[in-house]
Order: C-alpha cells, then structure tokens, then sequence
RNA sequence: AGGGCCAUAGCUCAGUUGGUUAGAGCGCUACCUUGACAUGGUAGAGGUCGUAAGUUCGAGUCUUAUUGGCCCUACCA
C-alpha cells in the first residue's frame, strides 16, 4: 500500500494510450501474428466437433467489393465463434477462374495494347497471356481479403484450374457422359453475339425494349385452282423481327380456328426469298393473339423450334456467330440484324407485301455479361439431364438434410429446381476446363468419346474405335458453374484419395454452413446441391445463410453507371476494418438488402472509440493494484451493482450465444453495443468512479477486479465481429501466460448469475436519476451546480436500497442534499391524492413549499425552487405526462374491465396488466397530487 | 400473364408462436468542455405501424381487398 493512495489522491498514471483509436496500426500489427502462429489452422478443440466453411470464391482477377466484405466478415464470425466456442474450425479459401468476366478483360487488354483479337494470337498463345495475368493477380484479391481479417487457412487455398479441381471436373464429366447424363444435341439456346457463345438461361435478362410489330403478307400459294369459300389468297402475320423471315419453314395456324383451318396443307410463298412452306396446325397458336397466324422459324424462336420438332420442319440459320446475316439471301449478307430489318421492311414496302406496323414494347433478352441482345440461335451444344440430381436436391430440403436461414429462400431454390431443364455447360470460350470429349478425324470412324486424358494421352493411345491416331478434342469449355458446382468436394481434395486424406475429408465433409447472397442461390448453391449429391449421395452443407446484397444508403444497386459504388477499402481507410465489420454484421439478420450509408460506419467507428476509452479509464487502476480472485456466485462481497452488471452481462452473453447460432449478426452486434454503452460505460463506470478515487482499498481492488471481468467478456463477446481491437486489448489485460483472444473460450451464460432482485431495483433507480436530470434541466439548472431533492418512496425496503445508494444518487444527479420520506401506500388508493389525511400518513406535510415535482412509478420528486423560476416549461411537461399516464391507464383499466379479457387471456398476460395498471394508478395518482400543489 | 417479397419515426431498419405504454442506430433540438472518450455527456422532440374491411377479449403481427415499390419465371407472334 503506498501512501498516496490511502490519501485519496489518485497517483499521475503515465497515459501511453492516445486518446483515439488508431485502427491502421493495430491491424497492421495483429493478421501478421494470428497468420503466422498458424492460428487459422484447424485444432482440436474442447467439443471434439468440427466446423467448415467452404468460401464463395472470388474472381481470380477481381477486386474485393462490398459483396466480398459483408460475405467474408459474416463467414469470419462464424469462424471465430466457433473456434472459441472450441469446435475444430476449417475455412476453405479459393479463387475462382470466371470464364467469361476474366477472358473478356485479358481479351480487352490485348486490343488495347496490340490491336488483336484472340483468334489473331491463337489459342496456345492466349491461354499462356491469361495464366500469366491470373498469377499475377491472383495476390491481390488475396492481400484484400487479409486486410479484412479473415482468419482463413491459406494452406487450403484452391484454384478452379489447380489440378485437383480439374480431376474432379473430368471425373464427373466421363462418368455422366458414360451414363447419358450429359449429351451433345442440336438445341436452341441463347446466343451472345459479343461473347461469341452460348450462355445459360440463367444469364439472360429481359428488359423491356421498344419495338413494333410488323404485319406481313404471305401469299398462298396456288389459291385460284381451290374452291375457296373466304377467297383468302393471303396470310398476313405480324411479327416484331421481320428479317426472321428470311428463316421461315412454315406458316402455323390453329387447328381449331375456323377462318383458316381449311388451309392447312397449302402453302405459303415467303416474301423476299419466295420459298415454299406449309401452313400447318399447332396448338400452340394462340387464335386471339395477332392475326392469328404465326411465321415458324425453327432457327431463331424458342417456341417455333418446339414446333418445329413436333413437325419435322427443316431448321433453317440465317445467322453468323458474330450476329450477322448470314449467306442465306446473298443481298443482306454481312448487315446487322437491325440494318437487315430495315433493309427487309423497305423492300417488303415496294414488293406491295407491307400491310401495317404497330407500334409496341417488349420484352428482350439481353446477356447479363456483354449487356447485348441476346439471339436464339440452334447450335450443337453439351447439355446436362439434372432431372433427378434436381429432385434429390429438393427432398434434401424439404426433409432438412439441408437447411436454409432464412427458410424462405427455400422457395426461390425450389423455384428453379422444381421445374428443371437440361443444362447447357458448352460455352465457346478457351479460358476453362477444355471439354474433354475426343473426335476421331478418320471421316470413315468419326467416332467420338469422353476422356480423363488429355490431348496427348488420347493421341498415343489413338481413337479407342479405329486406332486412328489423328484425334481433336472440343474446342469449348465447360460453364465455369460446371466446376463450381464440384466446390465442396474439390477443396477438399475430392476425388483423389491421396489429396483428400491430406485435407481431412473425412473430417470437414459435408461443411457446416454456406454464406452466399441470394443472387447465386440457382447459380452456385443449387449447383452444388445437385453435382454434390449426385456424387456421394451426401450434402454438400448443412445449413445456407442467405446474407443481404448491398445497395446504396438510397437502396439503389451499386453501380458503375451510377458511380454510387462504395470500395470497402476506401471505408477501412477511413474508419478502420473493425468499424466496417461492425457495420456489415449489425446489419445483417434475415434481411434482403443492406443499404449502406457511410455515416452509418462513423457511428460504429464511434463504438470501437468508446471501448478503447473505456479501457484507457480502467486500464491504469488495473495496472496499479492487481485484480484479486473473486467467487461470483458465492460472494458475500458483491454489493447490488456489481451483482446488476453481472446479471446484465449474463443476458448478452445468452443473447450472443443465441444469436450467432441462428445467424442473427444484427441481434449479436447491438447488444454487445447497448451493453456496453448504456449498461457498462453510461452506469457501472460511472458509479465506479467514486470507489476508484476513494479510499477504501479493498472495495477499490474488488471493483477493479470485476471492471477487469466485464471488460474481458466485453472483448471475447466482441471478437468475432471486431477482431483486431479486442486483440490489442487483450493483450493488456491478459494473465501471465494466456493466449491470444483468438483462441479464447467464448463467454457461456451462467443461470447463477442471474441477480433479478439487483436489476430491478437498479431499473427503477435509473428512472429516479433520468426524472431528477428531467427536472433540472426543465428549470435550465445548470449541470454543474448542485440541488436540493426530496423523495417520497413506496415501500420500505426500496426506500432502505434508495437511502443505500443516496451517494450514488447524489453523484450522479448532482444533488448536495437528499431528504427521503416514505410514501405510504394508502394514499395511493385514495381518489383524493391531495388530502390532509394522506398527506400525513404520506410524509407529504414535508413537500417543500414552492418546488416543482415529477413521478416515476415507485418514487415522488420534488426539487425545491429557491429565486423566481418561469416554471411553464416544468408544468406543460408534467401535464403532458398526465395525459399519456391517463390515456394508458385508461387503456389498461378498460381492458381489465372486459371480461372477455380476463376469462380468454392467459393468467401470466392477466396479472403484467394488473401489475402495470397498479404502477400506473400510483404514477397517476402522484402526478395529480403534483399539479394539484401548483 | 403467373409466382414471391416488401410497405413501421426525417433516413435505414428491428419487432419471435397475435398479449403490458411499438424499439434501435443515424439525423434533429437544447444545454454542457466534468480528471476514459466532443469519434464525448445529459435531457428532449418525433411513428398509431400504406389504405379499407374482417377474424379476435386483444392485430404492427392473422385473413381478404386495394394502392405503391421490388424481384423471379414465362411470354405476347
């Protein structure tokens, strides 16, 4: 014990601490230290239960967007919970190839530097270009995700094109095509004149586009030889794309519709190419819709290809792969397709063939990546049966093998997978996974088969059929979802057994939890679901939580257009990753957007401050007297604040705990900010300060010892979301010889804990602060100068707890001289509040004569005036509160009045009412008396 | 056209199976530099839950209709 602290005088700490948290310095220091101490790496923990993540690869070539921060800060919570929750944690990092997105901007950078395209510079070459431009990017997206905090293990770190996932990718290829799951056919799909390839469905969007509908004559042909009662010697169709035309095989009608069935079996002479076609029935011809004809081009609709199956029609391509016309009618060779269109129109106008335009919208198919019109186009392809790989999927949903938080997105899953269609995964791209199916050139063979091999293996070996050693493989590239699809295998080592022992897959497949936005729930999630269980008859993932895609604060899509953008590492610059994480936990739960305002990160910036000034108050006392041991359950020492924040904390631990499991980022993140906010800096240090500056040495070490407590469940609370504060933290307030936070047990609720007779009177002390504050500054009273108070308390133990902490009381609300009375509870029941009777028995006979008064539910205020007070302020407050305390008493009483309330509602949900109205009453009762005394 | 989602304070959002006086953050107003913090403190103003009807003792919460917004699927020849 050293003299100047049993004088009072608190010793000059040396404060090395600035007054500001400095985030760029301290993540700095701590990624390097977790990575290197191999941290990140999987360990036995106490449950002896495993935790996997498997991560949504990034675009190789990408820069991390906001996308990327709220995904991986969300998957990083999780990690860190449940590695301090002791689970053997794996998070899986990896990259991903991206055909289209990353072959388009090498393809991109060549023009601009040499003016060629890819075919100029050939395959071999082009290939070597992009390899060269991944390796030298991939670092990048890596070193961005560090400075998020991941706390991933890199050994793990995949590829798309390592040469596991390739295995994995050729493996399940050779199966399915041995099966007939996969299958080479002639099909409409969607072609993407810019990409040069077909693209899936999915990533086609619709827009609404304006256009017109063309009306067309198309003669029949031969019609004077028949005997034709309408004399219809002409089909008019419209169409909005009337260079189809040149494409047309045949005339539909309904067989059902009575102007033209009788035509049915004659033929038609296309305008412009004066070919002969028939004029068939299809049902699908809608007879009100149009004229109720319909031109039939197989080649480039969707619908006129069905129909043109159903009718063996011949199938006719007027287009190039660059989306022009091709040779087909020699004079609109070459021209776009809407040069062509008007080219067409112009002449069909002269031929005397134009009968009307209509003007009108609708809806175009445009390709999600190149932004073009998109064209229906038939081609050979290589398509996927997921017909069953879909049903199994959606039984393993429906019976919870799988699970989705929130459920509802189980609907947009089974949207797509209940209504499956075969799945085209030929693109014409050269960066991916070759296709690896192998033809024979001996045109007498022409024999073709799937392969593991690679080109030269088939070679040596020659065509299996004819022996033949002249053999080429698919020049296309399989749909980068293809190898996506494989993800939670392939990272782990499957299908080669060695890799795969090495990576425990026994240990960490299936994975625990998939966080993925909504977007790529078809696109990646089903995906997986399918190929996954199709493969080991097992789930890829147990649970799916859908995280919210981020907008701008306006709700708008992030943009390029827009320029609405936000760079997540613009916003650690400025605010630190912790202040981000914060952000992007506490704003997501079950939510479909997050609309992100930077303002919203200073606030949060604000909260990561005031925890480290927090600790700067504490910290000094906790250096100089050493924290003593304490026993919390059992500890007589404990005075009624400590046992309130103890019960506090206890709540927000089981909260926490609750929370994370259910993926409530939002409810975890703001109650360990209201905690430590509004409970532990707004009260507990306060009323710590008085302890902390005294003299009494033992309650000063046993306080110390429980701010020490609280603050270090504060920073393990809050480690999953802000890892690199609570590190550097708790590096100052560790014991001798602990490890770093990171591996810290997360805190567990203890039902000992729970102190309800402390929190309830500390609420109800808390109110009696707030109203004194209330009444100060409703006279303008300055904050410092200190007042005069009278209380009249119900009840004499709350009165004994009130006289206990009338130091506290006194401090806190800046009184010097406190004088409390009973307040007996008769008065309360008296209609008449203000009589002399209750007055006595109250102790009112002591209400100061000119004093202004306010009520809380246990407790009368008066603060008498001293000098001349405009006091209107003071009575429209208290009125004011009069009206609310009657209308919700009144409310209260009416329903107790109803007896249909009392007979149907549940006892407990009886009695609160009763309680509160009882409160109520009290306060009403007060508040009269009150204004009655002005 | 079919299906789904959303509508709560100026803004962004919570609000569990219907049950006390509908909450938070930001913003706003007033006062205050007090020995952790002005990236601070204290107090306060501000919503009757899009609209209408219904079910119920009781509706922000359930039902129906309606308006507005968003998304998905299909497609209009």
């Amino acid at each position: 014990m050293n003299d100047v602290t049993t004088t009072g005088q608190h010793p000059i700490i040396q404060n090395e601490l600035s007054k500001t948290y400095n985030p760029k310095e301290v993540e700095a220091k701590w990624y390097p230290i977790w990575k290197n101490g191999k941290y990140f790496k999987p360990k036995k923990g106490k449950t002896n239960k495993t935790y996997s993540i498997i991560m949504p690869p990034p675009n190789v070539t990408g820069k991390l967007h906001m996308g990327h921060a709220l995904d991986n800060t969300l998957q990083d919570a999780l990690i860190r919970f449940k590695r301090m929750k002791g689970f053997e944690t794996l998070w899986i990092p990896g990259a991903d190839h991206a055909g289209i997105a990353t072959q388009a901007v090498v393809e991109k950078k060549i023009w601009d530097e040499q003016r060629k395209t890819r075919h100029q510079i050939g395959r071999k070459e082009f290939l070597k270009t992009i390899w060269q431009w991944k390796d030298a990017h991939q670092d990048f997206i890596i070193n961005q995700l560090e400075k998020l905090g991941v706390s991933t293990d890199w050994d793990y770190f995949v590829f798309t094109m390592d040469p596991i996932p390739n295995e994995a990718v050729r493996k399940v290829f050779v199966e399915w095509y041995n099966e007939g799951l996969i299958f080479q056919t002639d099909y409409i799909i969607n072609w993407d004149p810019v990409l040069q390839s077909a693209i899936s469905d999915a990533e086609v969007e619709h827009k609404e586009v304006k256009g017109a509908f063309h009306y067309i004559k198309y003669m029949i042909k031969d019609i004077s030889n028949d005997s034709n009662i309408n004399h219809i010697d002409h089909l008019i169709i419209a169409t909005t794309r009337p260079e189809t035309l040149l494409g047309d095989t045949a005339v539909a009608v309904n067989p059902e519709d009575e102007r033209f069935k009788h035509l049915i079996g004659k033929k038609v002479i296309i305008p412009i190419v004066n070919r002969e076609v028939p004029i068939i029935g299809d049902n699908h011809v809608d007879i009100s819709l149009g004229t109720g004809c319909l031109k039939v081009t197989p080649g480039h609709d969707f619908n006129d290809f069905e129909i043109g199956k159903r009718h063996n029609l011949p199938l006719v391509n007027i287009l190039e792969r660059d989306g022009r016309l091709n040779n087909i009618a020699p004079a609109y060779q070459g021209l776009t397709v809407l040069d062509a269109r008007a080219k067409i129109i112009k002449e069909l106008e002269d031929q005397g063939l134009y009968f009307k335009k209509e003007e009108c919208t609708h809806q175009i198919g445009h390709g999600e990546r190149s932004g073009s019109i998109v064209e229906p186009m038939v081609s050979k392809q290589w398509f996927v049966n997921v017909k069953k790989m879909a049903q199994d999927s959606v039984s393993a949903v429906e019976t919870d093998l799988m699970r989705f938080y929130h459920k509802s997105w189980e609907n947009t899953f089974f949207a797509w997978l209940k209504e499956p269609r075969d799945w085209c995964i030929s693109r014409q791209l050269w960066w991916g996974h070759q296709i690896p199916v192998f033809y024979c050139e001996n045109e007498k063979c022409n024999h073709l088969w799937a392969s593991v091999n690679n080109l030269e293996a088939e070679e040596e070996q020659g065509c299996p059929k004819c022996k033949n050693k002249k053999i080429t493989q698919d020049p296309d590239v399989l749909d980068t979802w293809f190898s996506s699809g494989l993800w939670a295998l392939s990272t782990l080592g499957w299908p080669n057994e060695k890799a795969m022992k090495e990576k425990s897959f026994a240990k960490f497949f299936p994975t625990s939890t998939l966080v993925t936005g909504f977007d790529i729930i078809f696109f990646w999630v089903a995906r997986m679901m399918m190929m996954t269980l199709k493969n080991t008859n097992q789930v890829p993932f147990h649970h799916t939580y859908i995280h919210a895609i981020v907008r701008d604060k306006h709700g708008r899509k992030m943009s390029k257009s827009l320029g609405n953008g936000i760079d997540p590492l613009d916003i650690i610059e400025q605010y630190g990753t912790d202040a981000l994480r914060f952000t992007l936990a506490a704003g997501s739960g079950y939510n479909r957007y997050i609309n992100l305002d930077p303002a919203q990160t200073e606030g949060y910036r604000n909260f990561i401050n005031k925890l480290w000034n927090a600790f700067r108050f504490i910290h000094p006392f906790i250096k100089e007297e050493h924290a003593i041991t304490l026993d919390l359950i059992n500890s007589n020492e404990l005075i009624h604040h400590d046992r309130w924040i103890l019960s506090e904390l206890n709540a927000v631990i089981d909260t926490c705990n609750k929370a994370i499991d259910e993926y409530r980022f939002d409810d975890t993140s703001l109650c360990i900010y209201s905690f430590v906010y509004d409970k532990f800096c707004s009260w507990y240090i306060e009323l710590s300060k008085p302890i902390l500056y005294g003299d009494d040495l033992d309650q000063k070490r046993q306080r110390i010892s429980i701010l020490k407590y609280i603050f270090r469940n504060i920073l393990s609370l809050l480690h999953p979301i802000t890892p690199f504060i609570t590190e550097e933290l708790w590096e100052n307030l560790k014991e001798e010889g602990e490890d770093l936070l990171i591996v810290q047990e997360y805190p567990e609720a203890n039902e000992k804990l729970n102190f309800t007779y402390d929190q309830h009177n500390m609420n109800k002390f808390v109110e009696i602060v707030t109203a004194i504050r209330n009444l100060r500054q409703s006279v303008n009273i300055k904050p410092k100068d200190e007042v005069e108070i009278f209380l009249f308390i119900e009840g004499n133990e709350f009165k004994d707890y009130i006289e206990k902490s009338s130091s506290s009381l006194n401090d806190l609300a800046k009184i010097k001289k406190l004088h409390s009375y009973l307040l007996n509870e008769k008065s309360f029941h008296s209609n008449d509040g203000s009589s002399g009777e209750s007055n006595a028995k109250s102790g009112r006979q002591n209400i100061p004569a000119k004093s202004i008064s306010i009520a809380t539910s246990n407790c009368e205020i008066y603060l008498p005036l001293s000098g001349l007070i405009d006091v209107d302020e003071y009575v429209n407050r208290l009125k004011k509160d009069l009206i609310k305390t009657e209308t919700d008493y009144g409310k209260l009483q009416a329903k107790l009045g109803n007896k249909n309330f009392s007979d149907n509602a549940p006892i407990e949900v009886v009695t609160e009412v009763k309680e509160k109205a009882l409160e109520l009453g009290k306060k009403l009762n007060s508040l009269k008396t009150m204004l009655n005394n002005f």
